[in-house]
This record gives C-alpha cells, sequence and structure tokens, in this order.
DNA sequence: CAGCAAAGTGTAAAATCAACACATCCCTTA
DNA sequence: TAAGGGATGTGTTGATTTTACACTTTGCTG
C-alpha cells in the first residue's frame, strides 16, 4: 500500500450507541457499567473500535448487533465527538449514533449478559467522558427527526394504541398532548392504518390497533406530528 | 503513555470545509483543484489532517484560517464521513464543517494563491471522493439553521438592505419569496434594525441599511423565516 | 421631462392550530 | 346484578398564522 500521509498523526477511530427505547410510558436509554480500562465502572453508552476494513455506519451497525442480537435497526449519525482529552488513554475520535429499537425486542437476558440497563432519559446518571454530551445532541436530533419522519414507529410494536403512540410523542417531547387534536393528525395520515384488532392489556374496555403501514407512506410521504 | 487500545486500528482523521459565500445574488461554495495525491487535479473541498494535540473544532478553524486567514468564523459540524475505501490511499475519516463567511472578508490574493474559487452551489462539479455528499449534507443543515436561528447575517455585510437578506434567503431556499410577506416577518423581529444610512449601490433610489443586533436578539431569542 | 428600475407599503381570504367536555364501554366488586 | 372506576373515543369554535396579491414612490438616466 502507497503510504500517502506518513507525516500525519493517526488516531484510534471508536463509535457509540444512544439505543432509545420505549417502556411504561417512558423514553428510555440503554447504558451499563464501563468494562475496560480507563473509566472501567462509571457508567457509559455501550461502543466500540471502528475497524479498518469496515465503514462508520457499518462500525455501529455491528456494535448494536453485539450488545442486542438485532440487525437493520434504525440507526443514524449524531456525529463525531473529538476533544483533545476526551479519552484519559489515548487520542480517540468517536462518532455518535443513535438508534431506535423495541424494547420488547431485546431479551432481558442479553441485556442482563452485557450488564447494561434501561434508564429513564430524564434520569441519566453522569456517564463516562463526553457520553452525557452525545445523549443531549441525539436526543435533540431525535426529537426533531420524530417530527418529521415516521420513525416513531420503530420504538413501538408493529402493532400498537392510538394511546401508546400518543404517550410516545409526549414522552420524546417532554410534554403533555391534547388527545383530540392528536388523533385528529392521526386521522389524517392514512398510512397509519386502523386494525379490527382490539388490546385489552391497556384498559377494560379495550383500545384498537394500529399498524403503520409503510408502503403507503412511501407513495406519499408527508408526515407530521 | 499507557496504551490501552494497542489491539485496535488508528486510522487518519480529517477535515473538510464547506465555506459557504453569498454574491451576486447566488449562494456560493470555495473548491479548488486538490494539491496532493491521491486525486491531485480533481475539484474538492479544501480540507487538512487533524493533530493529535488539537480538537476537530479546533483543526476546523485552523484549516479555515490557514485558507481564508479568518478567525472567529461560524462553523458547524456536518458529520463524520467514513466509507472503508473512501480515500483511495488510506483510511481517512473526515470529519465536515461548514462555514459561513462575508464573502468581502476574503481577499480575492489570498484566494488566489490557494488556487480556490467561488462556485454557484447550483452548479457544482464532481467533486472528489465524497465530497458531493459532504455538500448536500452541508447545504441542508446549512438550511434547517437559517430557518430558525439569525446566522445569515454572517453571510451578508454588517449593514445589508432588505432585498439583500431577501435574496440570500431565497438563494438557500431555492424558491421565491413574497416580498411585502418577507418584509412584514422582518418587521416582527426587533432585532433587525433599521438604521438611518442608505445604501444607493443597488438601486438608483437608494434603499435602507439595516443591521442585525446581536445583544437585543440574546435579550429575547425568537427568530424565524 | 419621460422612462426605468428598484423600494416600499396593506388587506382579505384561507389554512392551521389550540382549547375544550362528555358519552361509551367493559371489567370489578359490593 | 347494579354501581363505580378507568381508559377509549369523538366535534366545534375561536384565535392565530399564512398566503395571495398591485400600485405608488423615488431618483437617476437619456
Amino acid at each position: 500500500m502507497t503510504t500517502y500521509y506518513q507525516e500525519y498523526q493517526k488516531a484510534f477511530v471508536s463509535v457509540d450507541c444512544i439505543i432509545f427505547g420505549f417502556e411504561g410510558g417512558k423514553l428510555k436509554i440503554l447504558i451499563g457499567r464501563r468494562q475496560m480500562n480507563p473509566g472501567r465502572g462509571e457508567w457509559s453508552l455501550y461502543g466500540g473500535f471502528v475497524r479498518n476494513d469496515e465503514s462508520l455506519d457499518a462500525a455501529a451497525d455491528r456494535t448494536l448487533y453485539e450488545l442486542t442480537g438485532l440487525r437493520n435497526v434504525y440507526m443514524r449519525q449524531v456525529g463525531a465527538f473529538g476533544s483533545v482529552d476526551r479519552d484519559p488513554g489515548e487520542r480517540v475520535i468517536s462518532i455518535a449514533y443513535y438508534a431506535l429499537i423495541n424494547v420488547k425486542d431485546y431479551s432481558d437476558q442479553m441485556r442482563q449478559e452485557h450488564h447494561v440497563e434501561w434508564v429513564d432519559v430524564e434520569s441519566i446518571p453522569t456517564l463516562y467522558s463526553d457520553h452525557n454530551k452525545m445523549v443531549r445532541q441525539a436526543r435533540k436530533l431525535m426529537r426533531q427527526k420524530m417530527r418529521t419522519e415516521p420513525v416513531g414507529f420503530e420504538l413501538l410494536p408493529n402493532l400498537f394504541t392510538l394511546t401508546q403512540l400518543q404517550r410516545l410523542y409526549e414522552a420524546v417531547n417532554g410534554e403533555e398532548i391534547d388527545k383530540r387534536n392528536f388523533r385528529k393528525r392521526i386521522k389524517d395520515m392514512d398510512f397509519i392504518e386502523k386494525t379490527e384488532l382490539i388490546d385489552k392489556t391497556g384498559s377494560k374496555r379495550g383500545a384498537y390497533l394500529y399498524r403503520f403501514n409503510k408502503k403507503m407512506y412511501n407513495e406519499d410521504p408527508n408526515f407530521k406530528l
């Protein structure tokens, strides 16, 4: 291999994942105690190093897969973090990604094996290095995305009630939404289909289950919530 | 220095700058012929490598300074680009930044020395590697930012006419704006101050010059265009 | 002094958004 | 078996925001 840039310095490049889940009406992220030095034992995002034969996106996918066993998860880059001393040991540039997963797709056993926990985004402890900053930025981007694209469904089961959907948006935006106005907006979006199925777990009366029809959305992609 | 991560691979990390300017009613960016191999002679963004003793943001600032001699320029990160083969020679992760500068602040002499040119964003040639992708993303972010924060003034002289401001927004969004509606919105923003000065270069009649009052904006920061 | 080119100005209709209350259903339990 | 509780589900109205739209003024130029 020709070495063009030998006069310049290299750095370690890692990815860190902000993994969002929605459970019990709360928006949560997965964090765990850091297993390696430096910083062993501190609360931390889950991450990993980028190999020279994989793209950043691929490294993020792989990292998420290692942790959850899930593939084809919705992930988006948050940005690159590169303070000189963000890692106490070496120069490490980290690229943060956020992921949206359905909590039910993540086995509790696997969660425990990796020593990670779901914590409410409203009460995140101090994390290793600049991870709190990453989380803040991820939330901001995610909130923005949720407003303009139908990505919230990634956090819900295939079938969901309108109340669940509303609670999700309330958790993401941190404010209550008027039920009637919310449902009116949903009605305008044909790609959110009402099924004949009823969910009985959330109430005695039962609520209709809805589903997101991706094909229908792609034919006329206009979403706003 | 303790070496914690020796089992992992390092990569070169660079920054690339999308430098926006506004001139003759057109939004432009600075590009030049690449001076180094690989890719010498191809159209390219201006960039540089990140040193181990500077943050990513500092590297971006330095790179812009080397090219333009300007400091304290409005810059924001676009994101990290890391396809495996984005650089034909080595593994290089690049962090893209966009900058907003007032074209008049950039001396034409310095521009020529660095062999860069202003080109209309609507007719950008094929650029080296993934630089076109960087530009697309930068424009998207920049457009978004322009809508919600008063950053457009970075592209204009201190004193500007409302027509200039309107042309800027038209160039950024790629669509014409109704003059009366535009001016109505401006009137609602007290921090865009009318001065008693008149610009005579743009019309025979002359137009009032306005200025952006940053302090006033900070007291009540609400901007929307 | 007529013509031109850009500056500057208001209103009305349409669309969107925000506020708001009660009946229904089904299960539970007294 | 009747009453109570808790979540589901449903429309209207006023307020606000957004859009569409045309003519006069000014000062220089020929």
